[in-house]
DNA sequence: GTGGTCTAGACCACT
DNA sequence: GTGGTCTAGACCACG
């Protein structure tokens, strides 16, 4: 599985992680009853804490993308594409309002916030 | 001086006290030699510790946008306008970008993007 | 980490550690890369309240000398010798220049002062 | 009386205040039983608090050069001329000293030391 | 375990 | 009155 972590990021590890393995839920990458690697090992394979792999997978759970059975492993879930499509607009969403609002605390004006916007959208 | 605190932000208070001050010498709200209430009349009228007030004070005037004077109080320094505008726009198209690009990355179009940005920068 | 801590004397605790971590780092007793003790570890080890050590280790790594890692701790920078040496200068010309200003006002001639100056040098 | 205030120094007001004031006495521009400026008189040439004056003519009372009768005003005590330069050299020998000895610690050479002096005395 | 933020209050120095 | 420092402890996020 290619997980790539950025440790200079300001993005914590395990967010890094459950990030990733979302994108590749949705790409088909991952499917449904596939094993995860076990914490252990993708602990050894990135090079970080076995926690943190277990903290990601925990959030992956939590948010029903995996399920966890003892003694065997971590799954895929039922891919549940709409979920996820919804639960990825909102982290986007999340993303987006806080940009703004840092915006107008610096005392930009939405017009001006608004045109950087989609200079970068369109560059 | 009106300073607005969200406390259920995940920016710290201190930092948006930092901002907002920024934000007030862009506008020319606050101008060179002003006096910034004390650290115990802006903690009180906040609502907040008087230490996270001074230290607020502490990182604007480490970055050089204000100048403590002991017992008398905390004054608005000479600031490079246009450098603050600068760097602040840097930092918002910083923060917008790595949003798009999450966008992008799970296979959200351009279009919902640019439609999602709207409705928060209305709502 | 040997550093000692005078409660009696006017420098604030959290500057006597900025200049003695400063001090190590220069005679090669701390290297890019080596851990600082951890806040909690060092303020009980100097019986003195936690934030003093933070508020010191904000200051080094404001000044360069030192990179934080959330949940892991905090490093020694890569040793910038050329900007600890000029900071290092700086100080010295702060004290001379207090030293100075105190022999004018006390009314001796700046001949007088410079040959004291000389006699302790060679003394 | 010539009194010159430097707002920006790190020294404090009354200390600069004292200071002068015995440089005063040291140069005989000050004599036994002459009236010290009112208080209020000071502050307002000075345009100071008169508690920062006040403060000053405490502390030279304190130490033998000053006496201050109620409803009248205060006057220069009796002072021995000769001890009270000895005192201020000696002061400014351990200044100079403690300097010297900082920059040999930070392995600064005599020569640079002696020509970052001699920088600061003209300058 | 680590650092990051915040509180409520204390004491001190300077004006 | 002002800022400067420090405490003892809390709660949170990250590894």
């Amino acid at each position: 599985m290619k997980i790539i972590i950025n440790n200079s990021s300001m993005v914590p590890i395990y967010e890094q992680i459950v990030d990733q393995v979302k994108a590749l839920i949705r790409r088909g990458e991952l499917k449904e009853n596939d094993v995860l690697p076990s914490v252990r090992t993708l602990s050894k394979e990135l090079k970080i804490s076995a926690l943190t792999v277990k903290k990601a997978y925990d959030s992956l759970e939590s948010e029903g993308f995996a399920v966890t059975v003892h003694g065997k492993g971590t799954y895929v879930a039922a891919a549940n594409q709409e979920l996820l499509l919804e639960e990825q607009k909102k982290e986007l969403e999340a993303d987006l309002e806080l940009a703004i609002q840092k915006g107008r605390r610096y005392g930009i004006s939405d017009e001006e916030i608004k045109s950087l916007f989609e200079l970068i959208l369109e560059g």
